[in-house]
Order: structure tokens, then C-alpha cells, then sequence
DNA sequence: GAATCTATTGAACCAAAGTACAGCCGGCGG
DNA sequence: CCGCCGGCTGTACTTTGGTTCAATAGATTC
């Protein structure tokens, strides 16, 4: 029951309101989400929901790397939203089904590669320090002569660490490489 | 009342434990994630809560890539499951204070680097069906001319596709391609 | 000290990827 | 009917990727 009514009276531009342990706020299609978090006064951290008119996944991301805790519709269900009250109140994060798989996947693959030494993946273990350096910047889609740059070598040098290791994995081109890398082949 | 004597029994090794609209389901330290995973019964699409005796980041990760709704500590206080069950039992998202700042936060880096206006899913609606095709088989690692082969037209028609593919999508070649259809970049 | 591994580079070369500038055909809407 | 778009292809070309001959130099190991 207050949940309904704050969501009605947060409707209004540029409202925030204040409901049991969370924050609402209304976040206006032409607002910005940084501009609008800025201003809001989270005593005591309480959480904070945004409410938009035209959610998408850039959007909602940019809202939780801010530190709110949920974004959704405005114009969502009073029972969808008394959802995410109970949620948030309780230290949850909120994430839409599909933002959260596409989130997740992203961000396990990466935080699998950044340890250079920490897991299984047998291609870190088969290739030397350079290689393996060369290997990550070919799978996040750099060219030769940008990897040669960035490593202060020579283009040939790259190709040659390039033709170490397919050897080395048993690969064909960078674009296997990168598949390997990243987790989607074996 | 309920959660804290679902707690107690699934402690129990092994143990698979289903509450109010949540399976609890313990991880031993030597068992690994995807295999416990995969003999838990999901019916009507119940959230999952792992209780891990050492949780550890890239172990949660892991859990919440394979569906689980959340993980948490075995021996985690009575209150602090009582607010996991209810937030996963309303469709949250049960992630670690740490461990989400650092999700997010290696997201939204992401987010950055990527701005012209693309959702990492919205290919699939910018190109024609032939052209799909063609990405998809880009993606996973396929060469012009298998992919001629494949889609019984010359190599000359897939390189025109792969033109028009990249204009619309505003990419260079094909790895930056595959990492936009893997979902790499967002 | 010889052998081995790694990193680095050069020149030349072949192959694959990608672009530029065309053309042909069939369907579809005004 | 005509313009537009999607699919398909050709010739010729530039660029990038990758290999095959090398060679030099430091570090490590036996």
C-alpha cells in the first residue's frame, strides 16, 4: 500500500521521495542519471531507486555504477514495484533477468582473465609472460600495429609472438585466439 | 523462523533444501559449482542460494553465471540469510557489498569505452537475415571461405556482407565483430 | 662453456581480409 | 512503371595477417 502511493506521487518530474528504507526518484528522458544522483541526499545509505521513463541496459548500468540499487520502469506494476522495495530495502540489488545474465557473463570471463597467474586456464600456463601479454590485447580486438605500440615493439615482433602461439595452442588465426582467451572455445 | 531451520539442515553436507520459494542448497569446499549446479532440480524456475564454507569472489561469480540467485556464507548470521531468502524470493539478486562494487564498477569501465548508442544485443535488429548469418558465423571463428562454403555463395558475396555489417555496426574487422556478437563489448 | 629459452628484429613472401566500383536479379511500395 | 532494397557476383586493388628464411642478445640451466 505505500509503496503504490509513493510510486504515484513520484511520478512527478524530478520528484524524489522518501519511502520505508528506500529512496525513490524519478528520472525525467532528457535527465542525465549522474546529474540527477548528485543531488539526491542519501542519509544514512539508504537505498536508491530509479525510476525511468525508458529504461535500457546503459542506462540502468550507469545507474549502479553510481551506487543506486535499482532501476526500473516508471510505469511498472504497483506488485513489480513493491518487489523492489522488499528487495532493496533488504540490501538486494535489483537487475532486470537479461541485464543480469549479459552482466554476469561479461564480467565473470573478465575477472577470470585478470589474474595472471590465478586460474586454470591452460593457455596463461603454455605461453610465456610476453605472449600472454600479446594474447590478451589480441582478444580484446587490437591490431598488430596497435599491440606493437602499446608494447613499444615492432609490428614483427608481434607477428612473431603471434606465430609462437597458435603454435603453441594449436590455433589457425587471432580470431581463434580470442576465442580461446576470452572462454568461448576450447 | 522458517529460514533459520532450513539453514541448519542444509548445513548438512550436500544437502539440497527447498524453503518458501527458495532452494538452499550447500557447496563443500572440494565440490565444484557447475557440478552441484547441475543435479539441482529446478522446477518452476526457483531462485537458488549456494552457502559456501569459503566463499570467494570468482566462486560467486561463477554461481550467479550458472543461475544461482545468490551466494553466501554457510555459517552467515540467522538475520543476514532471513534478508537473502526475501530478496531472492521476490527476484533479487543477492550480491556482496565488495563484490558488487567491483561488478559494477568493471562493467560500467566498460560502458566507457563504447558509447555510440549500441546495445550489445541490438545487431541482430540493425542487420538483414543473411547478414546475421554471416555474423554468427564470423563470431565463432569461421573463415570467409568456410562461410561461403557453409552458406553455398562465393567468398566475394560473404566479404560484401561482412561491408555492410560493418558499416552498420560501426566495427573495423572481424574480431571486433565477434567480440560485439559474444557480447564481449557492450 | 655449451645448450636452451625468450625477446627482439629484418627482408621477403604468400594468403587472407577488406575496399572500390561496378553489374544483375527479384520483390515491394508509391 | 520506377525507385529502393536485399541478395549475389565479378575484377581489381590495398591493407593486414601470418610464414619462412634468417640473425643478435640476455638469462638460465646443466
Amino acid at each position: 500500500m505505500p509503496v503504490a502511493r509513493l510510486v504515484m506521487r513520484s511520478a512527478l518530474p524530478g520528484t524524489v521521495f522518501e519511502g520505508p528504507g528506500v529512496i525513490w526518484c524519478r528520472l525525467r528522458s532528457e535527465e542525465s542519471v549522474d546529474a540527477v544522483l548528485k543531488v539526491v541526499d542519501r542519509a544514512g545509505g539508504q537505498p536508491l531507486v530509479l525510476l525511468c521513463d525508458e529504461p535500457n541496459e546503459s542506462l540502468v548500468m550507469q545507474a549502479l555504477a553510481l551506487g543506486a540499487a535499482g532501476c526500473c520502469n516508471t510505469h511498472a506494476a504497483p506488485d513489480v514495484l513493491r518487489q523492489v522495495a522488499l528487495v532493496v530495502s533488504n540490501g538486494g540489488l535489483w537487475v532486470g533477468q537479461s541485464l543480469l545474465k549479459k552482466l554476469v557473463g561479461v564480467t565473470s570471463q573478465r575477472l577470470g582473465q585478470l589474474p595472471p597467474e590465478g586460474k586454470s586456464d591452460d593457455w596463461s600456463a603454455l605461453l610465456s609472460e610476453r605472449e600472454s601479454q600479446v594474447a590478451r590485447l589480441v582478444a580484446a580486438g587490437s591490431s598488430n600495429r596497435e599491440i606493437a605500440d602499446q608494447l613499444a615493439i615492432t609490428e614483427r615482433t608481434v607477428k612473431a609472438h603471434l606465430t609462437a602461439i597458435f603454435e603453441k595452442l594449436g590455433l589457425r588465426d587471432r580470431l581463434q585466439l580470442s576465442l580461446r582467451i576470452n572462454g568461448l572455445k576450447i
